[in-house]
DNA sequence: AGCACGCCGACT
DNA sequence: GTCGGCGTGCTC
């Protein structure tokens, strides 16, 4: 029996499993995921390493092989329940040993202390002059190589020198044996996010946010937390209700983390929690290098932080006590991991909650569907918050038919309802945005002058444009040739959207020739700082309209707006995937949210070919339970989830042929063995086919059973462990982001 | 990353 | 001949 161990994940050329034997008294009791001593290297120096998984014959010169010393006794709480993670996360998301380890185990530890690692010279200029010159006349070429350089510059990056000047571990051994430098690691933790704590304003409760606060203490302080859904709509102060939340909790000597969205946190959020806490909360942020990443993760083991916040992978920051876990905008896709192990972070969070007991609350204006049913079916606690404590009502809504405008004669990109309601606000100085929905635009084909989207007769999902004019369901793979004319109403204005930011920003400038815009997307937001810029010059009113992408409606406050247009909610609509009806209700609610946050009143204008749509007349309406009922009915009726579970199997491969046959022969060697309740769809190409050069393939399979699916999962593991096939074959359990 | 190995110039 | 420096490659 072998046992296959990572030694060391910091280092890329370890980066692999190395082999070793199992003792016999071993057997039996070792698992994957143990932490193990082993002996390693030419001096068999003891180190830690991690089993990732057993085989039984020795994938190399069996002479060679060594034989694991002992399970790790000293293994710290928190390193065990980070290895259970990895264990659960390899389990119920397919994904290799190595993969999960390295989702759960923050940064590249090892050698980011090595970026905090310098060589400082210790002995003065004259000597180390001298010293020079004696390694000169020695030949001492990389000696003396390291000693000018320290001429120069005092203290020197370490990796610089292994880098650049091109010496290696040793020498700088020898000359820090022989007195001339020191070798200084320094673990400064910089805090990255500068603020003064100011004077902490502690806003009172009202009674729904007390209830709230008083039921998750309850249930924690019993030793029974549960798992609680906020329902609250924007502004009635969930905010609130997490800090309270959290205070207490590490009032209780535990710790807390807050998840939040990818780009979602705000200055004023982050200012909030500051105040609260001073520095003993830390921001764990896709703009931190690692090695400050790194930092936080040491501080939060040494126990000099007790609260976190950051993105889903904030979730495995090594706390020894987690008593609260809060996920702020449940509903957000970024909580889905979109490399492998592609995990829920709301999943993830139950899993490491069970092993801390600690206590899961999620909020969102529009929760998902998952959350919502399971709140429905009692498994969380539903609370609902539907006060606006800001102040301001709710936005009146207009929706508005653009076939209707095209017959009429309105070709432009604004309907005359926007056009008129935008040159209001210009005349009277009032802020507006549009919006435009870009996100999930797969190149979906719909007629401009009845609304018709070409939809896959099998999946109703729709179909997407590949080249050759062909549209293919990504899903089944069914294809058809485009049609010429609208199947619908014979309509010759059949074809792809195409608006980008860009347009609507020369049409509006041809239309208001006096307005000043900002634009925001991917290309004016490519510097780091750029996003903020726009935004605070727009809150700061330097300009009258914003034009954007989804970006704009997340978070930020613009008191100035009282006019939101959605120029074509269609564009999610249309996304070829089951989720694009909750994600339009999403956006188009979020958008809609936007306007009228101040004192005056807010207008929203609503464009879309399918005025009927159930998620444009729910958003319109604001009304999420409506919207809620509709969708669950048709998640129910196609078997997607939360109703049932979806399991996409991708095959990436660089040869087309050969990916496809590979996709072919897994699905058909599972339909072989499929359970009666579950049913296999495709291959089919990718929405996708190909991306960089690597041709991918997609299939699905629908089962009610989560376990069935993972059964299933590592089923196709077994089969592609037997073929050893080239191309590389990733599972999705639940997809957000369709391939 | 750390360590052994082997090559190469320098010096008793 | 031997010693020590320094690059190279391997580690189950």
């Amino acid at each position: 029996m072998y046992a296959d161990v990572i030694v060391d994940i910091s280092h890329e050329k370890l980066d692999k499993p190395f082999s070793y034997r199992v003792p016999e008294r071993l057997e039996g009791k070792l698992e994957a995921g143990m932490c193990v001593t082993v002996p390693f290297g030419g001096g068999n120096k003891l180190i830690k390493g991690f089993v990732t998984g057993f085989r039984e014959t020795c994938p190399f010169d069996p002479d060679k092989a060594k034989e694991i010393r002992d399970i790790a006794q000293d293994s710290v709480g928190v390193e065990e329940k980070l290895m259970a993670l990895a264990v659960w996360l390899r389990k119920n998301y397919g994904s290799t040993m190595i993969q999960a380890l390295k989702t759960v185990l923050p940064a590249k530890q090892t050698v980011k202390r090595l970026a905090h690692r310098t060589v400082r010279r210790t002995l003065g200029r004259e000597e180390t002059l001298s010293l020079l010159g004696e390694c000169q006349r020695k030949k001492q070429v990389a000696k003396a190589r390291l000693l000018s350089a320290l001429l120069e510059q005092e203290e020197i990056p370490y990796e610089w020198l292994t880098g650049k000047l091109g010496v290696s571990g040793q020498t700088v051994g020898s000359l820090e044996r022989a007195g001339a430098l020191q070798v200084v690691s320094r673990e400064s933790f910089r805090d990255p996010v500068k603020l003064e704590s100011g004077p902490e304003e502690k806003k009172k409760l009202d009674e729904a946010q007390r209830e709230i606060v008083e039921a998750v203490m309850e249930d924690l302080e019993a030793g029974t937390p549960r798992t609680y859904l906020i329902h609250g709509i924007t502004g009635s102060g969930k905010t609130e209700v997490y800090l309270e939340l959290i205070e207490r909790v590490v009032k209780k000597g535990r710790q807390a983390v807050m998840l939040i969205p990818e780009i979602a946190l705000t200055y004023q959020t982050l200012l909030r929690f500051y105040r609260r806490f001073g520095s003993r909360v830390s921001v764990m942020n896709s703009m931190l290098s690692p090695g400050e990443k790194y930092d936080q993760c040491q501080r939060a083991r040494k126990g000099e932080i007790d609260v976190i916040i950051g993105p889903r992978s904030a979730l495995f920051t090594p706390f020894p006590d987690i008593g609260i876990i809060v996920m702020d905008e449940e509903h957000e896709g970024s909580y889905k991991s979109e490399s492998s192990p592609k995990y829920h972070a709301r999943e993830a969070a139950l899993e490491v909650a069970r092993l801390h007991g600690a206590a899961v609350v999620l909020g969102s204006a529009t929760p998902s569907l998952e959350a919502y049913s399971r709140a429905e079916s009692g498994q969380y606690r539903l609370f609902t918050l539907s006060r606006r404590l800001t102040g301001g009502s709710l936005p009146t809504v207009y929706t508005v038919d653009l076939s209707r405008e095209l017959r009429e004669g309105n070709r432009s990109i604004f309907s005359r309802k926007l056009a008129e309601l935008l040159a209001d606000r210009l005349d009277k100085g009032e802020q507006s945005i549009l919006f435009l929905n870009r996100r999930g635009y797969a190149g979906f084909v719909s007629c401009r002058s009845c609304g018709h989207v070409m939809k896959c007769p099998h999946c109703d999902v729709s179909l997407s444009e590949h080249t050759g004019g062909r549209l293919v369901c990504h899903y089944c793979g069914f294809g058809q040739p485009k049609p010429a004319r609208c199947p619908k109403c014979g309509s010759g204005y059949i074809g792809g959207f195409k608006a980008g930011t860009q347009q609507i920003e020369e049409k509006l400038r041809e239309m208001f020739p006096r307005a000043r815009c900002l634009r925001m997307d991917g290309d004016t937001t490519k510097t780091k700082d750029s996003y903020s810029r726009i935004l605070s010059s727009f809150a700061n009113r330097e300009a009258d309209v914003l034009i954007g992408t989804q970006m704009i409606v997340k978070g930020h406050d613009f008191p100035g707006v009282t006019l939101v247009g959605v120029l074509a909610a269609d564009l999610s609509l249309g996304a070829a995937d089951y989720r694009a009806g909750e994600r339009t209700f999403q956006l188009l609610t979020q958008a809609v949210g936007r306007a009228g946050r101040g004192t005056a009143p807010g207008e929203a204008v609503i464009q879309t070919y399918q005025p009927e749509h159930y998620a444009v007349v729910y958003a319109a309406a604001q009304d999420y339970e409506g919207f809620y009922r509709e969708e669950m009915l048709y998640r129910e009726l196609l078997g997607y989830p939360p109703a049932s579970h979806l399991l996409a199997v991708q095959i990436f491969g660089g040869d087309r042929q050969k990916a496809y046959l590979l996709a072919e022969r897994l699905a058909q060697s599972l339909r072989e063995s499929l359970p009666g309740q579950a049913a296999l769809m495709g291959p089919a190409p990718a929405s996708i086919e190909k991306l960089n050069d690597i041709f991918r393939f997609v299939f699905y399979i629908k089962c009610r059973e989560y376990d069935t699916l993972v059964q299933i999962k590592d089923r196709a593991e077994e089969l592609l462990k037997q073929w050893q096939p080239q191309e590389s074959v990733q599972f999705d359990f639940d997809p957000v982001h369709t391939l």
